[in-house]
DNA sequence: TATCGCCGCGCC
DNA sequence: AAACGGCGCGGCGATA
């Protein structure tokens, strides 16, 4: 069947399709990276300089804890902080951390400390921490400094010395602007991944916080050039309307097309809840939306207890339930493939593939090699399992992206740039489109793009939807606002 | 001083 | 032994 572009479904794994997907988005790449998104430097450097002066404060509060007949242990590496104070110990040092945490301070004793994967030190990530901050208070201070220290890093010092001044009537960039605005004009690249999905750098725009309170804060210094709104268009729940898709789970597709809650439906059936307003949040909704995310990445029990653990409760600052052990996260993912007993064919499927052919491929007919399957290692083998069973899904879902930038380009930018209006996409991230847009036809503009976005399995010829859907429809999102926010 | 591997972590 | 897929980036510490 013919879709937009002459790209067909499902493709093989020859290289037709493939070609083309990474052909199409270029125009649209390319007056991207040209473009560039405007940054409010002024609104990162207040944000910065407060994330200065609480990064000051806690780091002043962890060095505190260091006992005063320990000091001069650390006082002779000669630490100077940001201010040209001396401090005892570097907190930005893992090294350093580790010393004071472990062995200084005796936090952890008597348990196995997880130790890092290259040079096998003792672990003082995030995942460690929220375990052990219940032992000391200094490991909450750490996990805030951590927090503070990544975003006013990345996000206050060295992104605005990426972001180019374009001064009005013409800049480097080759486009006029009517004001004087700060822009950042990123790298994109359609060749990068192994899975399809264009990849970002200089600066990275893929990983804007937005999260946390902070992370938030961040992310709204990203901003519409002054007499534009932003107009943002993300898929709904891509991956798991591709699994439902690829695998023919009924009771997914069930869900989908009766526009439910996934999430929901998940929580619903494994706890045998038949009333939706009994569903809990927390501790109900959380764990199935855990897994229904989670699944695709051949995700273990430990893995779920340890992102259930550290994300979902901890982050968030919710007591973690005692109900939450490895064997009721064991349970709860067999249940979970008894509800969607046509995922786990799927991955076996995919299994398959990798171990037969020594590759997979997505629906559009993108292969992923697959060597580690070879491999005299089992832990490297399951790894290669885990890439088999997702990259059919994230590759689809980044070739359906792609496929309707390039229809947005020709069907949505040109025509509105025809009839006078500004239009211009600003970038992708990975099942959604930020555009800038002439700050009267936001709303227009998002209506047409949440169309090609929700059309993009649909014969542009016939209108027919394409019937490897299995009959689930896509859906998708949009937004207008004057700064990048969620 | 420049470069590289490691660690940790932001996003989808 | 590891246990979640795909990325890019900043700081540290070792090395050249």
């Amino acid at each position: 069947m013919a879709l937009y572009g002459g790209i067909e479904l499902p493709g093989k794994p020859d290289l037709d399709n493939v070609r083309r997907l990474d052909v199409l988005p270029i125009p649209m790449v390319m007056d991207m990276m040209r473009y560039g998104f405007a940054v409010d430097r002024e609104h990162l450097r207040r944000v910065g300089s407060e994330l200065g002066r609480e990064m000051a404060e806690l780091r002043a509060e962890i060095c505190s804890y260091i006992p005063v007949e320990k000091l001069d242990e650390f006082i002779h590496r000669s630490n100077l902080d940001a201010d040209d104070t001396y401090l005892p110990m570097n907190v930005d040092s893992n090294v350093q951390l580790a010393e004071l945490l472990y062995r200084v301070l005796g936090v952890g004793n008597g348990k196995v400390l997880k130790r890092t994967k290259g040079g096998g030190q003792v672990s003082t990530g995030r995942r460690q921490l929220e375990q052990l901050k219940a032992e000391h208070p200094v490991v909450q201070k750490c996990l805030d400094y951590r927090e503070r220290a990544k975003l006013k890093n990345t996000y206050c010092d060295a992104l605005p010395e990426l972001a180019r001044l374009h001064p009005r009537g013409g800049c480097w960039c080759g486009l006029t602007h009517e004001c004087e605005t700060w822009r950042v004009h990123t790298q994109l690249l359609l060749t990068r991944t192994t899975t399809g999905r264009p990849a970002s750098k200089n600066p990275n725009l893929q990983n804007i916080s937005v999260r946390s309170k902070w992370g938030a804060e961040i992310r709204r210094g990203f901003v519409a050039s002054p007499g534009t709104v932003l107009v943002s268009v993300d898929f709904a729940q891509i991956e798991l309307r591709i699994l439902a898709m690829v695998s023919s789970a009924v009771k997914l597709i069930e869900t989908f097309q009766t526009d439910g809650d996934p999430h929901m439906t998940t929580a619903m059936e494994a706890f045998g809840i038949t009333d939706p307003d009994k569903v809990d949040k927390i501790m109900h909704r959380a764990p199935a939306k855990n897994v229904n995310f989670a699944v695709v990445y051949g995700e273990s029990a430990k893995g779920l207890l340890e992102q259930l653990t550290s994300d979902t409760y901890g982050k968030a600052g919710l007591p973690v339930p005692d109900w939450l052990t490895l064997e009721w996260c064991e349970q709860f993912i067999a249940k979970w493939f008894e509800i969607y007993p046509e995922v786990r064919e799927y991955i076996e499927k995919q299994h398959y593939r990798a171990r037969r052919y020594g590759l997979v491929w997505d629906q559009v007919g993108r292969i992923r090699r697959i060597p580690e399957v070879r491999s005299v290692h089992n832990r490297v083998v399951a790894a290669g399992l885990r890439q088999a069973s997702n990259m059919p899904i994230q590759g689809f879902a980044s070739e359906l992206l792609k496929l309707a930038m390039a229809e947005v380009h020709t069907e949505v930018v040109r025509v509105v740039r025809d009839a006078g209006v500004w239009c211009q996409p600003l970038v992708p991230v990975h099942d959604e489109l930020v555009l800038e847009v002439d700050e009267g036809w936001g709303e227009t503009v998002m209506g047409l793009v949440v169309g090609v976005f929700e059309g993009v399995l649909r014969d542009k010829g016939t209108g027919e939807e394409w019937e490897g859907g299995g009959g689930v429809p896509v859906k998708a999102d949009g937004k207008v606002m004057g700064r990048w926010e969620k």
